[in-house]
DNA sequence: ATCCTTGCAAAGCATTTGCAGTCAC
DNA sequence: GTGACTGCAAATGCTTTGCAAGGAT
């Protein structure tokens, strides 16, 4: 289903934002990027692994893991550590919030009304808050039909007490 | 710092629930429990183990975790993801929300003013909300004072972007 | 021709699991 | 006395690291 660019940066541009910051634009960042922005989930390093692969054979985990530390370094992609432990990575580089099912792991974007700045209220007792982060949990479109089968069960092991 | 009750269940009262649900009530059972409602934070396993050592001086991590998912499946305790990849324990199991130390590490719970159920407004599109996390981050008050150094500076190791 | 990147394999961590001995009931 | 629990050690799964060979500039 992905592999169509969703906005992201074009492979040129990548390119020249790699230069910029002095590090290279090789075929396997390019081709890892482009995939993370084709992406409308939030992908995790193994999921880019078996889909880059149809275009790198010979891609090895390790240059994706590298590869996605350049792009978050350079600014072209975020990490988020999902609640499973496990990290999943974004093309999309502003703020903005998350929604994930409970029942197949799947994690999107979600865009909220109102960003507050009332959180900054929230602090309490000196405590200096510069960010937050929100994640709504719930049931995505395919998994709310109920008994179809998860789209992907196995990446929602483990649970959220909470 | 810890040790002191902060709350949560007697030793009895945890022996009682235990037995309830068919568990035994051990004495790592009991002395973990304590070590957990005594941390107003929120102590990883690791941490845990430390504490409570102190007491149970042959005590195993493993012990911990299995404990800690006794204490779960009782009731007894809460499982948190920390931004970090690591599993958090609590002994409120209330809805509640937490702030996080991007220096130190530290978490702690908020109460917040408003538990919003303004957020189920914030689904879109057929995604059905059944809760959320809100982790707000910042500076705690230790940390605040900027050059002292980081109480717990190793457990802030790993960022976030976003 | 540099020296940054890649891919492999091995190492690191947090967490889980298997199993014989031990303890709560 | 029996079966659940403990502690050790080994296994797991994700991620990181070391290093020789390869590729971008």
């Amino acid at each position: 289903m992905p592999e169509k660019r969703r906005g992201g940066l074009t492979s040129e541009a990548l390119t020249s934002l790699l230069r910029a910051r002095g590090r290279r634009s090789t075929r396997q960042r390019r081709a890892v990027y482009a995939s993370l922005a084709g992406h409308a989930d939030h992908p995790t390093a193994d999921r880019l692994l078996r889909d880059v692969r149809r275009r790198v054979p010979g891609l090895s985990l390790a240059t994706v893991y590298k590869t996605l530390e350049v792009l978050v370094g350079v600014g072209a992609a975020g990490r988020i550590a999902d609640t499973d432990g496990v990290w999943r990575y974004d093309a999309r580089t502003d703020l903005h919030d998350h929604r994930r099912c409970v029942r197949c792991g799947r994690m999107e974007d979600v865009e909220l009304p109102h960003r507050p700045d009332r959180i900054a209220d929230m602090a309490g007792s000196g405590f200096r808050i510069t960010g937050y982060r929100l994640e709504l949990l719930g049931h995505c479109v395919p998994c709310s039909r109920d008994d179809s089968p998860a789209t992907n069960v196995s990446q929602a092991r483990k649970g959220e007490t909470e």
